[in-house]
DNA sequence: AGAATTAAATTGTAGGACAGTTAAACCATT
DNA sequence: AATGGTTTAACTGTCCTACAATTTAATTCT
């Protein structure tokens, strides 16, 4: 019985509408920041009403594809690509306990281990400048601020996104953006200030930009990992 | 000036019954399989019109956590937790930002690596016989069907699939999902039949599934790695 | 010139009507 | 008593119309 089929279910009409909208922005047709035609001239155009139109809009706009504003002028406009609806589904994900601290923590490994090693490989010398500046902000922040324990955690972020970027594999990007905003949403409550950990912190990026500098790929990969890990290890006991 | 501000615009209606059945169901006040009220129902429990309720269902449907039928006994029911959203704004994402052969490969190469080193680790002896069945299936097919080359590639990608889910991280083996449907709808062109590669695959998959039965997972991991790089790179060449 | 007002474009919300779909109850025929 | 067809009722799917709210642009007033 080699027979496979697909089930015959009719689209509904907003699909199609969606569908059709979905394909020219992936496809380049519409470009990013340019306006959709109004409510009422896509309700023409597709010959539906301005109720399957509006359907297809909310579809659009959850996907992270259009955002819509009111007004004159306003209307549907062409997103640029971002995580927003990746982060969203990975924080339901979260949420319904189908992803726990354990594999958010396991895949951030991973991917901060790669993206690190490819950072050391490619980095040019402005690459680790910007690097610098971000340590050194950071080491300010320590200094001047050291108990706002958020504000260096988005630091924290920027340095490990900003390898990312260096490393230059949108995927792991986006994945490694995507993980480090649902850590901070979900997960950071398990993770208590203190100084201690705060210099163990900045040791770490420290050598871990020392080894990027120097090119020693599969160094600063493995204290990338293990960097991750160390603070994993920490908020899953609690401490 | 460390003052920070979020912009006060007013919520859209159709967010607020989103939010609301959003957080019932993740608060699991409501369950799996349950059936929401009526459209009717809704619109008269929030005080706000049909054509808002379905607004703010579509965005629902959207994120994964419910699913909508037709008829007598039909509405909006609570999906169980799943990876289509994520997946989904992943290959959008993939289109979007134009992710080339290169990058995927390498981000597969990675995964493919992980899921294989791990399931090697955590293998019991019926995931071991069912990818065995797999395996059988894909000589069978290569049997009695070799030149269908879009069955084969299934059977492949039901394979590496199985061994993500054995792995046991939804990040992984949604992320391989991904890269799989998105390699098979986009560069299927790019890799053409031949006996030769179809064997060697089959080799390959053999090797794979040795090293996994018998626990070794660096021989595992770094065999599935060269796998997928040495295909990879047959697709780049364009032969 | 600058401030206040009005106008116009566009989405947001509400309500009503009817078509389409499906499960279940009912009925008829063998 | 099973089988098969028909009706009914509970829903979603689609369309239409009307008006409120929001925002930019144009106009008028001082």
């Amino acid at each position: 019985m080699g027979l496979t089929v697909t089930k015959m279910k009719p689209k509904k009409s907003y699909q199609y509408v969606v569908e059709q909208i979905q394909s020219a922005i992936l496809n380049g047709e519409l470009e990013t920041g340019e306006r959709l035609p109004p409510e009422m001239k896509l309700k023409d155009m597709f010959e539906t009403s301005r109720g399957t139109v509006r359907e297809a809009l909310r579809v659009l706009e959850q996907k992270g594809l259009i955002s819509i504003r009111t007004g004159v002028k306003g209307g549907a406009r062409v997103e640029p690509a971002n995580t927003q609806a990746m982060k969203e589904s990975m924080g339901v994900l979260i949420h319904q306990k189908k992803i726990s601290l354990e594999h958010l923590a396991e895949f951030r490994a991973l991917l901060e281990g790669q993206a690190t090693r490819q950072a050391a490989e490619k980095a040019k010398s402005e690459d680790i400048r910007e690097l610098e500046g971000i340590l050194t902000r950071i080491l300010d922040h320590a200094a001047t601020s050291p108990d706002n324990w958020d504000g260096f955690n988005q630091l924290d972020a920027l340095f490990h996104q900003t390898l990312a970027r260096i490393a230059g594999n949108p995927l792991v990007e986006a994945n490694l953006k995507t993980i480090h905003e649902n850590v901070h949403t979900y997960f950071q409550q398990y993770l208590p200030f203190s100084d201690d950990l705060l210099n163990e912190d900045i040791n770490d990026l420290s050598d871990i930009l020392k080894a990027v500098a120097e090119g020693q790929a599969e160094k600063a990969g493995d204290l990338a990992r293990s960097h991750v890990n160390r603070f994993a290890a920490l908020m899953e006991t609690g401490k």
